[in-house]
DNA sequence: CTACGTGCAAATGGTTTGCACATAC
DNA sequence: GTATGTGCAAACCATTTGCACGTAG
């Protein structure tokens, strides 16, 4: 099933209608890689001429949130930033404390460290996110 | 050396001063056990009637964070949350969805991860933030 | 038709900043 | 004495909200 079934389906399970600001929003999320925020998907319409409102993507980014199609990453910075989910397995972030670069890793051990906590608090685990932080080779050099 | 040493020492080798309203939120905050944010100090020490504002308290959150004493954490709350280093040993947060509660814990396998995933990219690691959510044991038997 | 959605502008709320006064060193 | 620090209020800035108008279903 594509992205936009899934958001059409999302939209009708809850009474909510497509609209061509939806539209819009989800097909630049879709076309973009790594991560955005509002801000970028508000400046990318408007660049493209769309008619769009920064509320309507801050309304627009909690939907799809709700329909779990785009998840909320922490990468650190004072804002909110996201990625989109469809076809990209899971995975955590490096983040380089000198240039800002950010590189996207998953490693199993992680999965075995969730549920092994998890085990011993008897907590049921749902997500986790894991933020590596140090200096990239490129950094290191200089 | 005790914490009010370590601070001092930080504050004379930026040629800053020691004050009253320094003291106060160090002491503050080294008396907490968990989390705490700006508004949390702020207010126990208008509580105690100490003299102080916060902008105050946000400079000495920032000159602590410089200082190494305190680190900013990120439980997934819309403001800074911060929790003191002094004597605690590293730890990564577990977060109940429904009601909130965090429980702190170590896993060595984290260490080990941390180090695989450096070495396959070839950053240096300077530290991580790991938050794993889920349903703790009293909320999943409601 | 009518409930839901949109743009706009104003409100929010945590955090930061400019400035005149206070004070640690 | 003088560089630094403080409180206050205003400024900031991302995000949220109220409202009158627009529109998908």
């Amino acid at each position: 099933m594509g992205y936009r079934e899934t958001f059409q389906k999302y939209l009708a399970s809850e009474q909510l209608k497509l609209t061509p600001q939806r539209e819009a929003i989800l097909e630049n999320i879709v076309a973009t890689h790594g991560h955005f925020d509002a801000d970028d998907v508000f400046f990318a319409l408007r660049k493209q001429g769309k008619r769009i409102s920064k509320a309507t993507v801050y309304r627009t980014l909690e939907l799809l949130t709700a329909a779990g199609m785009i998840r909320e990453v922490d990468i650190g910075k004072g804002h909110r930033a996201f990625e989109h989910i469809f076809g990209r397995s899971h995975h955590d972030h490096l983040v380089c404390t000198m240039c800002g670069k950010v590189v996207e890793f998953d490693d199993p051990l992680i999965n075995e460290l969730q549920d092994r906590v998890c085990r011993r608090f008897s907590f049921r685990p749902e997500s986790h996110s894991l933020r590596i932080r140090g200096r990239c080779a490129s950094c290191l050099k200089q």
